[in-house]
DNA sequence: ATTATTTGACCCCA
DNA sequence: TGGGGTCAAATAAT
C-alpha cells in the first residue's frame, strides 16, 4: 500500500510536471519570441512525461497478471561463472532495457559510445530494415556490447533501439569533442525478459556473454501500440523494482562495464543542447524485472 | 593509409 | 527451410 502511494505520488508528479510544461509552451506560443528549439523540447518532454505517468498507470494493471514470474533466473548466473562450452544453453532471461527517447536522427543517437555498423538487414514484418551495430572497440578492448537500430513502421521518426551486453570499453562517454550536438531526452526502463522471447542470441562463446539485453526505442508515441508494456522513467531517483519503485539513481555516464551480469540501472545524462537550461540534463534510469514483451520486436 | 559503411554470403537455430 | 544475426570483401569516407 505505500508502494501503491508512492507510485501514485509519481504519477501525479509526473502529471503535475505535464501540466506545467504544457502551460510553458502555451506561454512560448504565445510570445512568439520563444525558439523553435525551446517549443521543441517542451513538447518532447510533455510528451515523455505522460508517456511516463501512463506507463505507471498501466503497471498497475499489469503487475496482477505478470507479478510475480521468473523464479529462477539466478541459478546461473554465478554457478558457471567459468562456463566452458554450454550448448546454447536454456533460457535466456535476460533484462531488457528500453530506452525512450525524443530523437530525429537517423538512430545513431549519440548514447556516448562509438558505434561500428557491421550489418543490416530487411526484416520479416516490418518495413524498415534494421542495422546492426558494435563497439567500435569490440577488438581493441574486447567490448561485446551491440546494439540494433530500427526505424518504427508506425513513426517514421521513432527508432527503435535495442542494446545487448555491457559495454566493458573505457572509452564511455565522450565520443567525440566535436559537437555533441547529442540530442534528446532518453527514458530507460528495463526489465526482466521471460524465456524465449526476444531472443538475444549471444551466439559467440567467445567472450562471457553478457547477460543482460537492452532494447530501446526512440522517440516516444507510438506507445499507444505497445500500452503497457514500455515502462519509460526519466524522472530522476527512481527505480523500479519488484512492481515498485524505490529512489536510488545514478547519475552520470552509460554505465561503465559492469560486466557482470546484473545490470541494475543506469541513468545517462544527456547533453541537453537546447538551452541552457542547466536541468535538461537527461538522464536514463533503469528499472528491473517486469514482464515480457514480445510486442517490442514482434512483428506483431 | 586508415577507418567506416555497404551489402551479399554465410551460418545458426527455431 | 528461412528468418535474422554476423562476417567480410568491396567500397566509401577521412
Amino acid at each position: 500500500m505505500q508502494k501503491m502511494m508512492m507510485e501514485e505520488k509519481l504519477v501525479i508528479s509526473e502529471l503535475e510536471l505535464g501540466k506545467d510544461l504544457a502551460n510553458q509552451l502555451m506561454s512560448n506560443l504565445k510570445h512568439t519570441s520563444s525558439s523553435a528549439d525551446s517549443n521543441k523540447t517542451l513538447i518532447s518532454e510533455i510528451l515523455r512525461v505522460y508517456q511516463n505517468a501512463i506507463f505507471m498507470l498501466s503497471l498497475n494493471e499489469d503487475k496482477n497478471t505478470l507479478k510475480r514470474r521468473s523464479p529462477e533466473i539466478d541459478d546461473d548466473k554465478d554457478s558457471k561463472t567459468m562456463l566452458k562450452k554450454r550448448k546454447t544453453s536454456e533460457k535466456k532471461t535476460e533484462k531488457v532495457k528500453v530506452f525512450v527517447a525524443t530523437g530525429q536522427d537517423n538512430g545513431s543517437i549519440e548514447d556516448g559510445h562509438c558505434w561500428r555498423k557491421y550489418g543490416q538487414k530487411e526484416i520479416h514484418g516490418s518495413k524498415n530494415p534494421r542495422a546492426y551495430y558494435r563497439c567500435t572497440h569490440r577488438f581493441t578492448q574486447n567490448c561485446v556490447a551491440v546494439k540494433q537500430v530500427q526505424k518504427s513502421d508506425t513513426d517514421p521518426s521513432v527508432y527503435e533501439v535495442k542494446y545487448l551486453g555491457n559495454h566493458t570499453c573505457n572509452n564511455a562517454t565522450v565520443t567525440s569533442p566535436k559537437a555533441t550536438t547529442t540530442t534528446m531526452n532518453f527514458s530507460v526502463s528495463m526489465f526482466e525478459e521471460g524465456r524465449n522471447r526476444v531472443n538475444v542470441t549471444e551466439q559467440s562463446e567467445d567472450i562471457k556473454p553478457k547477460k543482460s539485453e537492452e532494447v530501446m526505442m526512440t522517440n516516444l508515441e507510438d506507445l499507444e501500440n505497445k500500452k503497457n508494456i514500455f515502462r519509460t522513467f526519466s524522472f530522476p531517483n527512481h527505480e523500479f523494482e519488484n512492481g515498485q519503485w524505490k529512489s536510488n539513481l545514478f547519475l552520470g555516464d552509460l554505465s561503465p562495464a559492469t560486466s557482470g551480469s546484473g545490470i541494475t540501472s543506469e541513468i545517462v545524462t544527456a547533453p541537453a543542447s537546447l538551452e541552457n537550461s542547466e536541468t535538461a540534463d537527461s538522464y536514463f534510469s533503469s528499472l528491473d524485472n517486469i514482464i515480457d514483451q514480445d510486442w517490442l520486436w514482434s512483428a506483431l
